[in-house]
DNA sequence: TAGCTTGTTGACCGTTGCTCAGCAAGCCGA
DNA sequence: TCGGCTTGCTGAGCAACGGTCAACAAGCTA
């Protein structure tokens, strides 16, 4: 009945298949993303995603770990601009990202760190990632306590932006200052 | 082939399986709790479940529901204690409450929160319970900043918590000092 | 005992994740 | 041009799961 695919280079392919799964995201959690679905927008069979993702559980950790890829690299520390700056820079771009994206980027955090314990954990090891940039950004040591502090730090600023850009109850320069100044407190112990 | 079900009454059957479900959720993500199982463990069909239940989603709802109903109770104010003190008491019995259910909480919050938008729906509705219930107990005015800041400090605070239960870098006592000193600081502005 | 209510079941259906044998498109050496 | 190799690709088919439906039967009442 369907027409035979066109031929593509496995590469391509799979390339191709993380980039629907991603233009996806914004609009699907990413459990309920079906297989079939996948496959029909990119035209063709079921098992040829199979082919190149041993299981949907395989294909979304693929797919999650691309959508952490293009947040990491948008916050990624802009080299050239003093040391002092960069984590200002990055809660900068963060604000600004969770702005823009804001149904993607929920998607993405509240989607991908349920359900799936296997997509948590790339969830997981994101956050971490990004712990190490704001660390080496502030120059502080990297100690546990600090670590944790930190990371429940970015569950408040999650939710907080996310809830903010839903009802600005404040001026933005407000909501930066604030973030920034609970930063310095939590840290500087 | 198998014995039919012992008779019972309609409220009785739907407070078992409502019961089986709170007794899986910790060990089990919510959306990976099959309708087979609950049944199996019922010593039911799959059919009366549906009989009690119009889809999994709602019988999800329903579980997670009662979840969200033992830990609302668990945290509500003591009668008797003066007013001033319970936020206190909030913040400690949410602190042991984790400490103690450290694996079901996070089942509740992870688990319930993602996956399915309906059960998130329950989750967030709970936690502005959380909220609506803070504020009385700080006798605060409810304003919109204020239940943003106080939602986010709610983030915070469970992600702290769980990630000290797993590595306890302060002292019990200091750790709830640094929540209450971060929550007066939030809202005194 | 007849009859009504309602708790309960098994047979059945569509979807979805996944497997497998095999077709065919493109490239290469002769 | 032909044969053969690699490999992208498909369709049939299976098992598990969510959900439906007609019908059985336990227990109450007249």
């Amino acid at each position: 009945m369907t027409s035979p695919a066109r031929r593509r280079s496995a590469g391509d392919r799979r390339a191709q298949l993380v980039a629907i799964g991603l233009e996806l995201l914004p609009t699907t959690p990413v459990q309920e993303l079906t297989i079939d679905e996948v496959a029909r927008r990119a035209g063709i069979s079921r098992s040829l995603l199979f082919h190149y993702f041993a299981s949907k559980r395989d294909y979304y950790t693929a797919v999650t770990r691309a959508a952490a890829d293009v947040l990491r690299e948008h916050l990624a520390p802009r080299p050239g601009l003093p040391a002092g700056e960069q984590a200002a820079g990055m809660l900068e771009r963060y604000v600004g990202w969770v702005e823009t994206y804001r149904d993607a980027h929920l998607s993405f955090v509240r989607g991908a760190a349920a359900g799936d314990p296997w997509v948590a954990e790339v969830y997981e090891e994101t956050r971490e990632q990004l712990v190490d940039m704001a660390l080496a950004a502030l120059e502080l040591p990297d100690d546990a306590r600090r670590r944790q502090l930190l990371r429940a730090w970015f569950a408040f600023t999650e939710d907080l932006v996310s809830s903010w850009v839903r009802e600005p109850t404040m001026e933005r320069g407000e909501l930066v200052d604030l973030l920034r100044g609970l930063l310095d407190r939590l840290l500087e112990s």
